[in-house]
DNA sequence: GCCGTTTTCGGCCCGACTGTTTTCAGTCG
């Protein structure tokens, strides 16, 4: 069982006693927990094994007994008790905006409603409306969240949620008497994926900018609007796909901007712990101001709030609460890598495989960007369906590569490939041919159904082999669409640490792994780490913008990311390693 | 269910908005 499927199972046992009535203390205590294994470094098969579990602040006798069962045994009885008591109708009936655990659990001891279906006939017939609790209106919201759920009811992407939130924002920002405006929630701190907007705007007079706010364009429709806070569900084409999203607009004071800026800027997990901290300090923290009876501390900007809580600036990519509070506190909080640390890119496409610009193409594309190399890592000979390259065209493009480098000036083009992982977890070039290349990015693009086992033991084969330099995208997934295969990552970051290997972050927003929590973890174990865009057309190279984030939630600094050596230095240690494979 | 130099019981972050209410519970972030 992974990480991820306990925390699952946590998360379950929390929503089910939420759904039961159980003490919203008790029920915590399980998304907690759940949060907690999720972001667990390590192996925690292992830690159960050391019983080192309960050593986890928030995981108590009760919880480490539970996860034990689960981790050894592969299920649960306690769950599956609670899960056979109650009906997994209830559980999708949360899902709608306004239902929340006792509502459901009302309409289900009242009108014995355990599906979505029979809860749609019930508000059709107005019997809803006639209970205790509830009212016409409530009815009426309920038919529009199950018509809702379908169109928007579910996470978007940050390529394409970034630019309706900054289409939205620039509107906002025109508008008579705003002072400052930002976006805010997940999206500020850059998450691969976002399930609403959050906008604050200061201003001494919120009620025309919420009047102007509902206005807009993009604006669908208008779910609630008070005097400082509306929420509405916008929508707009990006790259031919239509985004729709619900769009939350806050106004506050110029004063409690900062404060707003912080709280709505998340997560809830690191406010909780800010607050606390406040709380230590005979202060209370909210988004109005960091004050008590007598006194109230005033803050300009988010810095002051963290300085007069004793803690340097948190950017907001570190704001998981995954320990950025206590690297604060130790002085020891990474200065992140930026987009202007990055010198050059490994893993991209030509018309050679499938991509749709030419060798020289791509690298005046990549000059443009600044960068001083373009690492050309087409597709190998198996992969048939993207055109990979039989090893005789291999040795065309190469003396393509010295032909155009002969005359480029400023950008230099690197010899590599995207290698395919076989099923075995051979190569699928001869070493021969794996030799002549500068560099090898190794990559799995087939039988993505193996087993756990089988999966982690063909990557790891692979990473053994002293040709490799990098792991291309670790598990194959594809945000929103597909689960990654099934692979062990602690075991593969294990062997790509032993090996001396780099790994990739493909900065495919669509993809976007090695995800955030390795990366933080890779980097514990020294693996150096490539920012990669993947780029199949020039326009594409530009996504590795989307990789720096990833980096950046990942704790990583300029010195972690191997392409942020410039030209010379990246050619040495290229050939450094060629010259010395650790096996 | 967790946690403890105020502790092994009694707390556990906090405010806006909505709808169904005559003072507040539930939901949301």
């Amino acid at each position: 069982m992974t990480k991820d499927d306990v925390a699952d199972a946590l998360d379950e046992i929390g929503t089910l006693l939420e759904l039961k009535g159980e003490n919203t203390f008790r029920t915590n205590a399980y998304h907690n927990a759940a949060r907690l294994i999720q972001q667990l470094p390590g192996d925690l098969a292992q830690m159960v094994a050391d019983g080192k579990l309960a050593e986890v602040r928030g995981i108590g006798e009760a919880l480490a007994l539970k996860i034990t069962t689960l981790v050894t045994t592969g299920n649960l009885p306690y769950l599956e008790d609670l899960r056979a008591s109650i009906p997994a109708g209830l559980v999708k009936m949360l899902r709608l905006p306004g239902l929340g655990p006792k509502k459901v659990k009302a309409l289900h001891d009242l009108l014995n409603i355990d599906s979505i279906e029979k809860l749609k006939a019930a508000c059709e017939s107005g019997e809803v409306a006639k209970q205790k609790g509830f009212g016409a209106k409530t009815q009426t919201r309920i038919l529009e969240g199950i018509a809702y759920i379908d169109q928007v009811g579910h996470r978007v992407r940050i390529d394409l949620a970034l630019p309706l939130g900054q289409a939205l924002l620039e509107q906002i920002r025109t508008f008579p008497g705003v002072i400052r405006a930002e976006l805010c929630g997940s999206l500020r701190r850059r998450k691969e994926t976002v399930a609403d907007l959050d906008i604050l705007v200061s201003s001494a007079n919120a009620q025309p900018i919420m009047d102007a706010f509902v206005k807009i364009p993009e604006v669908i429709q208008v779910l609630g609007q008070g005097p400082t806070k509306s929420s509405v569900v916008a929508g707009l084409h990006v790259h031919g796909t239509k985004v729709t999203l619900q769009a939350d607009l806050r106004v506050v004071e110029d004063t409690q901007y900062p404060f707003a800026l912080h709280y709505f800027t998340g997560s809830k997990e690191h406010n909780i712990r800010m607050r606390q901290r406040a709380i230590d300090r005979g202060l209370s923290l909210n988004e109005y101001a960091l004050a008590n009876e007598t006194r109230s501390v005033p803050c300009k900007d988010e810095a002051d709030i963290f300085a007069a809580l004793d803690l340097p600036y948190i950017q907001p990519e570190l704001r998981e609460d995954t320990g950025e509070i206590e690297a604060g506190e130790l002085k020891k909080l990474p200065a992140l890598v930026a987009d202007s640390d990055i010198r050059g890119v490994f893993h991209n496409h030509t018309t050679y495989s499938d991509g749709t610009a030419s060798l020289e193409e791509m690298a005046l594309a990549a000059k443009k960007l600044g960068f001083e190399y373009f690492g050309v890592g087409d597709h190998s000979q198996s992969l048939t369906i993207a055109r990979g390259l039989p090893s005789n065209v291999v040795r065309k493009q190469w003396a393509e590569i010295d032909r155009v480098n002969a005359k480029l000036d400023g950008v230099r083009i690197l010899k590599g490939s995207e290698v395919d992982i076989l099923e075995d977890g051979s190569l699928d070039y001869t070493d021969e041919l794996l030799a002549g290349f500068e560099y090898v990015v190794a990559s799995v693009h087939s039988h993505f159904g193996m087993t756990e086992a089988e999966m982690t033991a063909r990557v790891c084969k692979a990473l053994s082999h002293p040709a490799v330099t990098m792991l291309g995208h670790a598990t194959g997934r594809l945000l929103l669409k597909r689960e990654g295969y099934k692979i062990n990552l602690d075991e593969v970051l294990k062997v790509a640490a032993k090996h001396g290997k780099m790994i990739e972050i493909n900065a495919q927003p669509s993809r976007l792994d090695l995800d955030w929590k390795y990366v933080k973890q890779a980097k514990a174990m020294g693996i150096p780490i490539v920012i990669n865009p993947d780029a199949h057309s020039t326009g594409e190279l530009a996504l590795y913008t989307f990789g720096v984030q990833v980096a950046r939630r990942g704790w990583l600094t300029k010195d972690d990311v191997f392409n942020t050596r410039g030209l010379a230095d990246v050619m040495k240690e290229l050939a450094r390693r060629k010259q010395n494979p650790i096996v």
